[in-house]
DNA sequence: GACTTAGTTGAACGATCAATCAAGTATTGG
DNA sequence: CCAATACTTGATTGATCGTTCAACTAAGTC
């Protein structure tokens, strides 16, 4: 949908009903039959998204991968690599969404949150997955939110800076914090054994 | 200025010129005569934010506070009373202007990069302060884009969840984070004595 | 082939947007 | 005290916004 490119690339309230009209190649009327109002349209835009995660996101960067923590940062590979080929200018959409919308807004508001929810669940996974990998008493959520933390704000300001410096000192700092945590579990084996 | 507050409140694009004017008690014709553009308005409030970093954010911040460390994480403790008194509506005023600017936009972009610096470098001040309670090699710089980016996608989590979890528990892992680092630094001191 | 339903067309609507401007009033300097 | 400059007023502008609607066509049903 055409919606989602203009919504992704200039912001849900730039990005005019004329604009995604032309884009898509569609008339007024046609499109208010689907959708009554623009906000219907974003809704449905964020279901795509929110059904998108594992087929559209998670699977192309798993590919051939099994080491669960090798996924979290294959998958933070991936904005990367969307930074890259936008020369920085990418946002993920639905960061964007996040400070865009201001009003309290409810079903578009706990849209978005799906949306961070279905991204932390499936990067907790991971870190559950990693089993004795990880500390005995590290909660995998938080470092599933922590994640998740780091990819918004890294990408925040390598978009600002329209350099990926921001981005790549952000996910070095995680991934050797995931090190530490590692060689601690390992120091914890060795006690229990 | 009425203008930051609004800003900041609904964004640049949702803040209308008649909404700042309502809010100023002003007339068009005399803001016009101040800034030719809504966009030089922006440039004023990013400006004064860009001047404001130590004076109104630092300094309330670290009052009777010396240790380093400390300070950083009472800066962030900061943003977390903001959400508190906000009911988690607040976000970072530069962070939303970030993703909300979607054109090229140089002076705006460039502006919004200089208070990211200003905020990154008093940061990196303060783990340089730290001196030897921090790793040797450790690249404080990074460091201190890190406590950003760990804010800002805390922020924007916990905004958009409208609780604190998802900012605590950036939070937390950031300074078990620094723990760690603190922990090496010692062992590092160790080894050389 | 009549009847219904689904989907399309594009001009038009009122609201609101950022911005303008001619006419006015303070303020200042000589 | 006067002329010049600085600032204010608020109605107005044209553009653009999201949305509507009456007329139209296509597809499916019996």
């Amino acid at each position: 949908m055409t919606a989602m490119r203009l919504f992704s690339e200039k912001g849900y309230e730039s990005a005019s009903i004329a604009d995604i009209l032309r884009g898509a190649g569609a008339n007024s009327g046609s499109l208010y039959h689907f959708f009554p109002t623009k906000q219907d349209l974003l809704i449905e835009v964020l279901r795509r998204y929110r059904d998108g995660i594992a087929p559209m996101l998670l699977s192309p960067a798993w590919e051939g991968l099994s080491d669960p923590i090798e996924k979290v940062f294959a998958l933070l590979a991936r904005y990367r690599q969307a930074l890259v080929d936008s020369d920085c200018f990418y946002g993920c959409p639905i960061g964007n969404l996040a400070l865009e919308i201001h009003e309290p807004d409810p079903p578009v508001r706990d849209l978005i949150a799906v949306n961070f929810d279905g991204w932390v669940n499936a990067i907790e996974t991971c870190f559950t997955e990693a089993g004795t990998r990880l500390p005995r008493d590290l909660d995998r959520h938080s470092l599933a939110v922590f994640t998740l933390t780091t990819m918004e704000g890294g990408v925040m300001q390598s978009r600002t800076h329209r350099n990926l410096n921001a981005f790549d000192q952000s996910v070095a700092m995680l991934r050797d914090y995931v090190r530490r945590l590692e060689h601690e579990a390992v120091a914890e084996g060795n006690k229990v054994a």
